[in-house]
RNA sequence: CGGGGAGUGGCGCAGUCUGGUAGCGCACCCGGCUGGGGGCCGGGCGGUCGCAGGUUCAAAUCCUGUCUCCCCGACCA
């Protein structure tokens, strides 16, 4: 049943007053979405075939990858997550049943498809193997935001790989960028496929499928054919003109002036002509303090960081830094006598360099690294506009991740007991790797990379609909009899039409198509009686296409409206 | 978790400062007109003003507490 008048599709002319993000606005504007809670939505009916959509191309690729979909459950134990280590993650939604035993509800499904293989697999023969579900996946996110991409619950499409060896893990891995990257061309979105951060457990790899939005959460920088997640790119610095060198560091007297840009312009050198101490207070070591070194234009990147230094680590409190350092705001790394690590950026070249003098309202000009101080080297700053690579100036723009795969490893094989035997009766673990995608970011990134003034203009691959069919005219005209004709013709020839029956204005009706987004829109009244044509108007630009016949033989609209759904992007 | 903002009918808002009959636009229902870009006229339905307590003759409005939601940041295994 699509017909309009039947159909629950809520459109609202005005957009809900706290909503930001474009694909919140038009999501629930449109009727597709509406909100319960934070982070807690749910879809309607156009919206919900627009998200299935989405799950079919996955779907259809997983399968063609060799994937055999599952469903795991949501409601889990909570021991395997004990054992797994990961219980103690905030954002895990912990429950008791009512004998008190404790479960969790399941934030991806690691703990619960490795317990199975390793009940299950046993044999090499019964490697590899991909599984895979569509699941409801849970997260006790600090903050939801911006509709349906960030949000508390939400469908994953998420698989796991199980290989004898980290060859096969890479091969596994590499079917999923293939399957992924169909995944993606087909969902007709614009995307990059980025280096990703492989967090602090340490996983062999892991990749990023991003698209550019204004609302993305994540930065991707891009140049030539480089990609990868802001959090772990590298780059080329932009140079930076020096003051000259001096024999020693010489004190100046800087009062009240503690921030990079007040001194720069006090002693007349560009930010990048100083250092920037960020210390550090390394977790779960609490003694260990780092200094980290780099150029007062720069940004430290945590991610970086935390790797540089494998571990986390935090910004040392002020008094923390009075105490082994000197006096906050005035801070830097001469005359430290080994107090404290120094951690120097791989941006900041050789030469003479403004850096605090460790003593209230001074700082130090003819500061030379190595010279004046000792560190350790390593990339720890943030790529940022200007920097290059190869040559090539970089881009940074706002994407939302619509999917991620990851090479895992041993991570959960090993203390889950997943193995098997091998050839010469050798038990050995299985090679891991874990791969999600959600098909709600697939939808409201398509949502967000095309809207217009209008609405939304679907790519054809997640449209709800494929032909918006909008009848002008009362019930019982000329008019409406034949466009109900039109309309029971392509619903009989298997075409996805909705049909605008309602009884209401031609601008209305006009208006909620093109809030909707369908990529055709099909219009039949009384002109069309005279033309003998149904009107056809192209969604993407608002363009008028070649009128369809009206009378129409059997097959042959359908067979027309496909043949301009093919050309459509 | 830090900062900011908001809870009044389905949506968007006014009313709160200065306590005194809960209002507007849209949507919705009924009737009529109109009929190719959210049209017009008339008549209606719908709200214990987030919740609890307090002050008062009287609370959407003042006080206290609490819950919820949004935005920015932190966080995001």
């Amino acid at each position: 049943m699509t017909r309009l008048s039947q159909y629950l599709l809520p459109t609202e002319k005005e957009a809900p007053a706290d909503a930001e993000a474009i694909s919140h606005k038009l999501m629930v504007r449109a009727g597709l979405i509406r909100q319960l809670g934070a982070g807690m939505w749910s879809w309607l009916p156009a919206g919900w075939r627009a998200h299935q959509r989405a799950v079919q191309i996955i779907r259809e690729e997983m399968d063609g990858i060799g994937g055999q979909e599952t469903l795991l459950p949501l409601l889990q134990p909570a021991q395997p997550w004990r054992v797994s280590g990961r219980y103690d993650i905030d954002e895990l939604f912990k429950l008791t049943d009512r004998k008190g035993a404790d479960l969790v509800l399941a934030m991806t499904h690691e703990e619960a498809v490795t317990t199975h293989v390793a009940q299950t697999v046993r044999s090499y023969r019964d490697l590899p193997l991909i599984l895979y579900q569509f699941q409801v996946k849970e997260r006790d996110e600090p903050r939801p935001r911006a509709g349906v991409l960030r949000t508390r619950e939400f469908v994953m499409k998420d698989a796991y790989s199980f290989d004898r060896d980290e060859e096969g893990l890479a091969e596994s891995y590499q079917r999923h960028v293939g399957a992924y990257d169909r995944i993606m061309e087909r969902s007709g979105l614009r995307w990059y496929r980025v280096e990703a951060d492989v967090g602090i457990m340490g996983g062999l790899g892991a990749h990023e499928y991003m698209a550019p939005c204004p609302a993305g959460e994540n930065e991707v920088v891009l140049a030539g054919g480089y990609a990868a997640n802001i959090e772990i790119a590298s780059a080329t610095a932009q140079p930076v003109s020096l003051p000259q060198e001096m024999d020693a560091p010489l004190s100046v007297a800087t009062p009240g002036l503690s921030t990079v840009t007040d001194v720069a312009a006090a002693l007349g050198v560009p930010d990048g002509a100083l250092l920037k101490a960020y210390p550090v207070i390394v977790e779960e070591e609490s003694e260990r303090m780092v200094l980290v070194m780099l150029r007062g234009d720069h940004r430290v990147n945590e991610i970086k960081l935390a790797a540089a230094l494998r571990a986390r680590s935090r910004p040392a409190r002020p008094e923390e830094i009075a105490q082994r350092i000197g006096p906050p705001g005035f801070i830097g790394p001469v005359g430290l006598d080994g107090r404290v690590e120094i951690l120097l950026d791989d941006a900041v070249q050789e030469g003479s360099y403004v850096t605090g003098a460790n003593e209230l309202d001074t700082h130090l000009q003819g500061v030379r690294p190595g010279r004046d101080f000792p560190f350790q080297r390593a990339d720890v700053r943030t790529v940022c506009a200007g920097d290059t690579i190869a040559g090539a100036q970089v881009s940074i723009e706002p994407a939302i991740e619509v999917g991620n795969i990851f090479k895992l490893g041993l991570r959960y094989s090993q203390p889950l007991g997943a193995s098997f035997l091998d050839e010469h009766g050798q038990q050995r673990p299985i090679w891991m790797g874990c791969y999600g995608i959600g098909p709600a970011r697939i939808a409201a990134a398509a949502v967000e990379q095309y809207a217009d003034e209008h609405g939304i203009s679907w790519p054809r691959a997640l449209a709800p609909f494929a032909v918006h069919l909008v009848a002008l005219g009362k019930a019982g005209t000329p008019e409406r009899q034949a466009a109900e004709a039109v309309y029971e013709s392509l619903l009989a020839d298997g075409v996805q039409v909705l049909y605008d029956d309602r009884e209401g204005n031609p601008g209305e009706k006009f208006a909620d198509a093109e809030l909707l987004g369908c990529p055709l829109r099909l219009t039949v009244g009384r002109r069309s009686l005279q033309s003998g044509e149904i009107e056809v108007q192209v969604r993407r630009g608002r363009q008028a296409a070649a009128g369809l016949p009206l009378s129409a033989g059997a097959g042959e609209l359908a067979g027309a409206v496909d043949a301009l759904w093919r050309a459509l992007p």
